[in-house]
This record gives structure tokens, C-alpha cells and sequence, in this order.
DNA sequence: TGAACATATGAACATCCGTTCAATTGTTCA
DNA sequence: TGAACAATTGAACGGATGTTCATATGTTCA
């Protein structure tokens, strides 16, 4: 498997050995790797933003969501299921209806610091 | 297409209108929305958050950070041109290689962000 | 100029993902 | 209990996406 990539490329590697091994301390584990582009995923759709958007207000029903950005209520139940799954959402019952609300403030900030980028 | 929606969900909204109208001036435009996803779905692939965490170290051409991914040079030179189209990476070409850099501290901000929120 | 090297690019392929549709679960209230 | 309503779920479909492969571009150096 190492050598496969030395053959087909450059032959060496440029970079220092010390450097190379600071990369190779710092990378995230196979586990965090995954929970974390996980997470970021969750922010890469623009239906899923949009939904974190209308619960910056208030917590609010799955029927009510869908109205207010005018899709199906299944569609958006799909939804809240994988933000909830990641923790960026909870979820409490009363009566026949499920409000959803967000589960910290850490959303606020991570969208916050992404309109920063795109604003330039 | 105001009705579609009313008909196959509940027949009436339950939040109260002056939510509803919060939540309508505070939805981002089409565009902020597209650039604002288009920018976390960078962060939402492994391969993409880990050459991102190899220019934390430093700038560095195509060909290492392929040797040290264990990934073709096609492939990772592929997934710069994504990061350089939303200006998370920038290059410098010197003589035959090319040197990738991140744009902005912005990068380390986010991923930072998404990781305190992984570790709970 | 031509050979060697580093990078970029486009098409093709397989996989993933968001939405829809149909059906089910869970709750209220008459 | 049964009708009505809110939400969930799973299968299926179509479109998006990451990697590979083959090839092209750009640069250096003899």
C-alpha cells in the first residue's frame, strides 16, 4: 500500500521529516474524522440550515417548520431525524404534536463563523 | 403552492404570527444560503478536512500531501480545486510544483468549533 | 527541442443522499 | 372504541459527489 503511491507520484517526499511527523501526530483519529464530517455535513444542506435558522427563534413542530419553508412535512421530519442523531437538535412531546428545538449554542456559532467566511 | 402544503399537513399554523414573520426576516437570502452550504460541505468529506489539517502545518505541494493521505495525486488535486473555489486554500506555483496554503485562520475557527462540539 | 516531472482536467463509474410516496405509530377527544 | 390529526418510517427514485483512469498542460534541464 506504500508503495503504490510512491510509484505513481513524486518519488520522494519534499516536505521535512520532522514536518511530516507533526502532520502525522496532529491528524484526527479514523473516529473523530468521522464525527466531525459527520457534524459538518449536517450544515451542507441548505434545507438543514434552514431549519437550524427557524429554530434560532423558537422551538417549533415539524408541521409548523414545514409550512414556514414550504415543504412536506416528511421531508422535514427525515431532517430533524439526522440533526437530531448528531445532537444539533432535541426533541420533546406534548400531546399529538413533537416540538424541536436546538440542543446548545454551539450551532449559532459554527453557522455564525461560516456567514463570516462567505462575507469575506 | 401555498395550498399544496396546507392540505397534506395540519390545517393551520400554530406559532404565533409575529414568529412567523421573525423567522421570515431572518432566513438568509438564496445566495448567502448557497455559498453558506456550498462552504460547510467542504468541511463534510474526510479527505478534504484532512489535507485541511495538513496545511495547518504548513504549505504544501499536491504530491506530499497525496504520499502522506495515502491518496492519488489526482484525487487530492481534484479536492484543492474545490477548497481554492470557496477560498479555504490558496497556491503559489514555484518552478514545477505547486504549494497549497490555507486562505485565511477562518479554517482552523470552524474546524475547532466543530470539534468541541464532536467531544461534547 | 525533447525527455522527465508535477499538476490539472474531463469522462466514467459507483456510491451516497434528499425527497417523495405510501403506510405505520402514537396521541387526543368525542 | 374509532375517527382525526401529528409525526415517523422505509423503500424507491433521481440527482449529486468522490475517486479513478487516461490524457493534457506547464515547467525544468540537458
Amino acid at each position: 500500500m506504500e508503495d503504490r503511491y510512491n510509484v505513481e507520484c513524486c518519488d520522494f517526499i519534499h516536505a521535512h521529516e520532522e514536518l511530516v511527523e507533526r502532520v502525522r501526530r496532529e491528524l484526527p483519529g479514523e473516529d473523530t474524522l468521522y464525527d466531525l464530517t459527520e457534524l459538518f455535513r449536517m450544515f451542507g444542506d441548505s434545507t438543514r440550515v434552514r431549519i437550524l435558522y427557524v429554530l434560532f427563534e423558537s422551538e417549533m413542530c415539524v408541521c409548523d417548520i414545514a409550512q414556514l419553508l414550504g415543504m412536506t412535512q416528511s421531508a422535514i421530519s427525515h431532517q430533524l431525524r439526522a440533526l437530531k442523531n448528531v445532537r444539533l437538535v432535541k426533541s420533546r412531546r406534548e400531546g399529538k404534536t413533537v416540538f424541536y428545538s436546538l440542543a446548545d449554542e454551539h450551532v449559532k456559532t459554527i453557522i455564525n463563523q461560516g456567514l463570516e467566511h462567505v462575507r469575506e
